[in-house]
DNA sequence: AACGACTACCTAGGATCACTATATAGTTAA
DNA sequence: TTAACTATATAGTGATCCTAGGTAGTCGTT
């Protein structure tokens, strides 16, 4: 992840972001880094070791498919990540799971 | 925890909740798990697999302070536990540590 | 006093998952 | 041919929540 921050609070939410940066288009490994870095303003930064594994996690569910393509400034080929429909649904769901999740932390403090 | 959710949304964030409870004042651990299911409408439900080693581990950190005392009620004593200063200053740094996540999360859908 | 039901605390072992660290390999420029 | 950069890959580690039990005290009923 990042600086000083816990570790332990991307569990469980990786699969989320990664499925939420590709609802917008095919991308590769390293430049999903790079889109999660822009769009939270370097606030998540993902290691590669990190990253892979998951992404052969969604592959291996189905959520994802991918495919190699030549680069086209050379350097080694990129393998494109696309969504899949399970992959639209298991997103909705989690996208859902989050939503009451992050509700219930809400309602701890000032309840009762 | 809870019925099918996902249980990996909890880590890192129980500490947090756990924390956010005892704040209002000292509790024991079954009350604390009562708690968290009444303020959050039954979302969640901790296993006391989790909530104890949970609260051993605060503990050990110095956030918390545990004292038994006998139950009004009759049955088992009771081990009370009490936030301290130094779990307080923890509480809002993990209270702020949270906001930033969830609003990362946020800013990742919609951007771009 | 014996039993079951209830309350309360505790822990070992397993599974998941992100991170560290390292490996491999292709391209480009010096 | 060396270095720098890009890109994918994975073994090993550590944190942490859960499953599945266990121990023990009190109370009411028989």
């Amino acid at each position: 992840m990042n600086q000083n921050l816990d570790p332990n609070l991307l569990k469980g939410n990786l699969d989320l972001i990664l499925l939420t940066i590709l609802e917008e288009g095919e991308m590769y490994g390293l430049e999903i880094i790079q889109e999660a870095q822009i769009r939270t303003n370097g606030y998540f930064d993902f290691k590669e070791g990190s990253l892979y594994p998951a992404l052969h996690r969604l592959t291996q569910a189905g959520l994802l498919t991918s495919e190699f393509r030549e680069s086209d400034l050379g350097g080694p080929r990129r393998k494109y990540y696309t969504l899949t429909e399970k992959g639209q649904h298991s997103l909705s769901k989690k996208r859902n799971d989050w939503k009451q999740f992050s509700s219930a932390i809400d309602q701890l403090k000032g309840a009762k």
